[in-house]
RNA sequence: GGGCGGUUAGCUCAGCGGUAGAGCACUACGUUGACAUCGUAGGGGUCACUGGUUCGAUCCCAGUACCGCCCA
């Protein structure tokens, strides 16, 4: 006998332990050799936890994952994590600081990483283990880990081969510069900041004029948010079809702190309403000035180091140009080794004190971010490792022009477009110790020979030097989306050709979340395009994003953070799953509430409580019945509706409609099977017919299990904990049985009939309430004028409708006086209650039912007097609002007839 | 500034060219032999606004307002 409640947190350990004796995760489990459905996950970091956006991305793909298995097909989901470069490096990073052992650079690079590995063994990819309290049916021997061998190996065949192909290159540009980490990052890696700064507007004096602050053509004025980076200033440049500057062009200032002569530009960068219409340019110091430098050929003035403190002394860039000054001296003396915001206060002071200090302005704007570091970052003219990412995203982008990759919803495709047709050259070195290291090595003479070893490099060396040279490897890291990028085929086997790539690659669906587009969408693209020369998934479901109940993103600032697994400890796997599935509509956010996971476990319990009823009345499957051969009207009624439910689950599942899938398993469920199925048969299971009875158990045992595996990818535990004690003695588990086929098992007679008891029911329960019959009395009923049909209904469900709307007696006959009246089609149902009976509220009840059903008689009316719409409307519209203005004035007759009859009582 | 999305019941959200829906919350009643993590019934909406298309618009189109996200 089952227990009363579900308790979800003592059994979902042994369900999960019951899949993994099974072998049910591996590739192919349960497949009746059919297509291949693969999906990888979206690799997790190997320093992460499971957050709500994890428990939804991966409960949307074993949902899939489940269902597709579960219709035969070859499923793999692949799983694994990405080693997290920076992430990973700093986690170790403290945790050395915390332990007060020696710092990465004391350590060396090769104690380093080894500790970063010890790191991983001991406490990475706790992610993995929650993702199976999640329930996640991912073939776990396969997981993949992006530093594994096998990966290492393909991410240096990638590089060489792209190097090799010119897709690869080494540049000198800037860069977005994290002066925390003192490494290179990425454009993605960048959060812009809005807050709020200055603009301040310095004068710059102009060559061969003494300059004069109230003499405004002595010099020129130009706004700046970082007054620091004067000191690489190369130029100013000014709108060519300003007025007030053109006789200004190919003239010169001499920048002040510095004495640097330099010219007055004409470029269309600069914008004629900002500011003073003139701008600075300072090529090494931001994006925007270096196309300006590169269109004027101006020198690139670097002036940071890379700690971002200013460093004059000894630089000769800076120093080219400029003779040495008293001014400069003290400009040099005073700035020297300053940090960066230092200097820019220091600067400004010393532009005030020379009234070179024309304006400061209140200036809210956007400034860089590092993601990681959370310091502001700065654009810095390096060397480093490139991907020549346009190439690569042409035919990345006509993939999903020609739909051999598209987006649901579709929308995503115009954010996937805008930016593939936008791209930038992909920056790719890092300046980081964990991490691929990059596969190129230099000679003495600096010549780079990449290889996929050190071996072949030297190889590479010997014929180009003549002799054996010594070589050193690269520095530097490749980012970790160049791993990432190579999941869909590396996890694979890749670059070996296995049997596994070719039965999973392409990969069916990829699920994420939008904020990965840019980052790994794109990238998985390129590069499974340029590899394996298909693309590497054909459909790309684009979910939403968890926030809090509020629609706050969840940030650990904010404190607004739920965490999966207390919900989980809480209401157990299943309900956070369906909650998470029941809400995730397409392009609409997810607004999170605890009550809804405790709604959803009480649906569990409900299912529960179903199954135990069916336990309690022998109702159970029985091997070879057949469904089609059920004779009672509600057996054959709620097989055709486990029918429909098996439809609209599959259909929506097919479309990624999960909202759907699960609103119609959750309405079938609970509104279908257990709120009349298993009302309606009580009466047959406590009778004595024991054929119906024997059909009803069997029934009712089909119907449940048909309902446990449409549940099943949403609710895995729960569906096959009941499957279990609901079949007992079969072998197969739920998880990989055969989905529901359809039968072709409606029956439009049996809806109809069915319908009819529910209305019946519905309405005597719906007047008694409203007259305040008391919930607990039998009371008689008198049908009148009910035709041959409702005659035959009621005889056969006479004892149901007794039971459902607490009626002592079913009688036919002329409608009593003083009695409470329902009109059911062509039928009125009598409840004679003369002593109890308020004639004044019960005529004010048929009244409100008059007037509705007369106003809606006035609208239909109008309509159909309307000449255009009956010419013009569609043939059965027309038809189906005279059928229901007919049905209308019916009913609207017998209102009528009931109300006279009751007032004939006074 | 550019792009995208949203605005439907108290809340969270479905839906959709032809009777406006769900869950939760709320109100009343209820220990009816599965279930109080439940049952029965009920109240509650100018479908943001303004135009247009149409026989007919919550739905399609255009504009406006407000909110959110992404990119500068």
């Amino acid at each position: 006998m089952l227990d009363k409640t579900y308790q979800p947190a003592s059994l979902e350990g042994t369900i999960f332990a019951a899949w993994e004796d099974a072998n049910a995760f591996a590739a192919g489990a349960g497949s009746d050799g059919g297509q291949a459905y693969s999906i990888v996950i979206p690799p997790p970091n190997v320093t992460g936890s499971l957050h709500m956006g994890h428990a939804l991305n991966n409960t949307l793909q074993d949902i899939l994952v489940r269902f597709e298995r579960m219709r035969g097909k070859d499923v793999l989901w692949q799983p694994g994590m990405d080693h997290a470069g920076i992430a990973t490096q700093m986690v170790v990073e403290r945790q050395l600081m915390e332990t007060q052992e020696p710092g990465r650079r004391e350590m060396g690079r090769e104690k380093f990483v080894e500790r970063v590995w010890q790191w991983k063994g001991e406490s990475g990819g706790k992610i993995l283990s929650q993702l199976k309290r999640l329930g996640c049916s991912c073939d776990w021997s396969r997981e993949r880990f992006t530093m594994d061998d096998g990966l290492s190996e393909a991410v240096r065949k990638v590089f060489v081969e792209l190097y090799e192909a010119g897709l690869i290159y080494k540049d000198k540009r800037l860069v977005n510069w994290d002066p925390k980490l003192l490494t290179a990052i990425s454009d993605l890696e960048v959060e812009q900041v809005e807050v709020n700064g200055h603009l301040w507007h310095f004068r710059y004096p102009l060559e061969g004029v003494d300059f004069n602050a109230e003499d405004p053509s002595t010099y020129i004025v130009v706004a700046t948010t970082r007054p620091e980076t004067m000191l690489g200033d190369t130029a100013v440049a000014v709108h060519p079809e300003d007025e007030r500057y053109t006789n200004l062009i190919g003239n010169h200032i001499i920048l002040p702190l510095v004495g640097r002569r330099i010219p007055i530009v004409a470029d269309e960068y600069s914008d004629p309403e900002k500011g003073s219409g003139a701008v600075k340019i300072t090529p090494a110091h931001d994006f925007n000035d270096f196309e300006v430098g590169k269109r004027h050929d101006l020198p690139m003035i670097n002036i940071l180091d890379i700690e971002g403190k200013v460093v004059l002394e000894g630089n000769e860039d800076f120093t080219r140009d400029v003779s040495g000054s008293s001014e400069l001296t003290q400009t040099t003396r005073e700035l020297q080794g300053q940090d960066r915001f230092a200097a820019r206060k220091a600067v400004v002071a010393m532009m005030d004190e020379r009234g070179l200090l024309a304006e400061i302005e209140d200036n809210r704007h956007a400034v860089p971010h590092g993601d990681r570091s959370g310091v502001v970052i700065e654009p810095f003219l390096t060397d480093q490792w490139y991907v020549d990412a346009k190439t690569l995203a042409k035919p990345a982008i006509e993939a999903v022009r020609s739909g051999q990759t598209g987006f649901t919803p579709k929308t995503w495709e115009n954010t996937y477009f805008h930016w593939m047709e936008n791209i930038q050259p992909w920056c790719i070195s890092r300046q980081l110790w964990w991490g691929h290291q990059i596969p190129a090595w230099y000679g003495p003479d600096g010549t780079v020979f990449v290889a996929t070893d050190e071996s072949e490099a030297k190889e590479k060396a010997k014929a180009h030097y003549g002799e054996a040279t010594e070589l050193t490897q690269d520095e530097d890291v490749l980012d970790t989306w160049f791993s990432s990028g190579l999941w869909p085929f590396s996890t694979l086997g890749w670059p070996d050709e296995t049997e596994a790539l070719k039965r999973y690659y392409p990969t069916s669906v990829l699920v994420t979340g939008f904020d990965i587009i840019f980052f790994w969408i794109a990238r998985m693209m390129m590069l499974g395009i340029h590899f394996m020369e298909e693309v590497p998934f054909h459909r790309v479901y684009i979910h939403a994003l968890v926030r809090d109940e509020k629609g706050q993103k969840m940030s650990k600032s904010k404190g607004n953070v739920i965490d999966p697994l207390d919900l989980i400890e809480q209401y157990g796997a299943d309900a956070l799953r369906f909650t998470l599935a029941a809400m995730e509509a397409q392009g609409r956010d997810i607004k999170l509430s605890t009550a809804r996971v405790e709604g959803y476990r009480n649906f569990a319990t409900k299912l529960w409580n179903a199954a135990r009823f069916a336990e309690m009345n022998e109702c159970a499957p029985v091997d070879g019945f057949d469904p089609k051969s059920a004779t009672l009207t509600v057996n054959r009624w709620i097989a055709g509706e486990s029918e429909r439910a098996a439809v609209k689950v599959t259909e929506s599942l097919e479309n990624f409609r999960f909202n759907d899938a699960a609103g119609a398993i959750y309405h079938f469920l609970w509104h279908i099977f257990c709120d009349w199925y298993l009302e309606l048969i009580k009466p047959v299971l406590m009778g004595d017919d024991e054929d119906a009875k024997r059909e009803t158990r069997a029934m009712a045992g089909y119907v449940l299990d048909r309902a446990l595996k449409l549940l099943h990818p949403f609710m895995p535990f729960v569906t096959e904990e009941l499957w279990a004690k609901l079949g007992e003695g079969r072998e197969q588990i739920l998880m990989l049985s055969p989905w529901p086929r359809h039968e072709g098992l409606e029956n439009a007679q049996a809806d109809a009939e069915i319908d009819w008891v529910i209305r019946f029911v519905t309405e005597i329960r719906s007047v008694r309430a409203e007259m305040n019959v008391p919930a607990g009395a039998r009371v008689p009923l008198i049908v009148t004028g009910a035709n041959t049909e409702s005659q035959e209904r009621l005889a056969s469900h006479g004892e149901t409708l007794k039971r459902l709307a607490r009626l002592e007696s079913i009688e036919a006959g002329e409608t009593p006086k003083g009695a409470l009246q329902i009109v059911l089609e062509e039928a009125i149902l009598a409840l004679p209650l003369a002593e109890i009976i308020d004639v004044a509220a019960e005529s004010a009840r048929l009244r409100k039912e008059i007037d509705k059903v007369s106003k809606e008689i006035g609208q239909l009316d109008a309509k159909l007097a309307n000449e255009k719409f009956v010419s013009r409307a569609p043939e059965h519209v027309v038809e189906e609002q005279r059928e229901r203005k007919s049905e209308a004035e019916a009913t609207a007759a017998r209102l009528n007839q009931a109300l006279d009859r009751l007032q004939a009582v006074l």
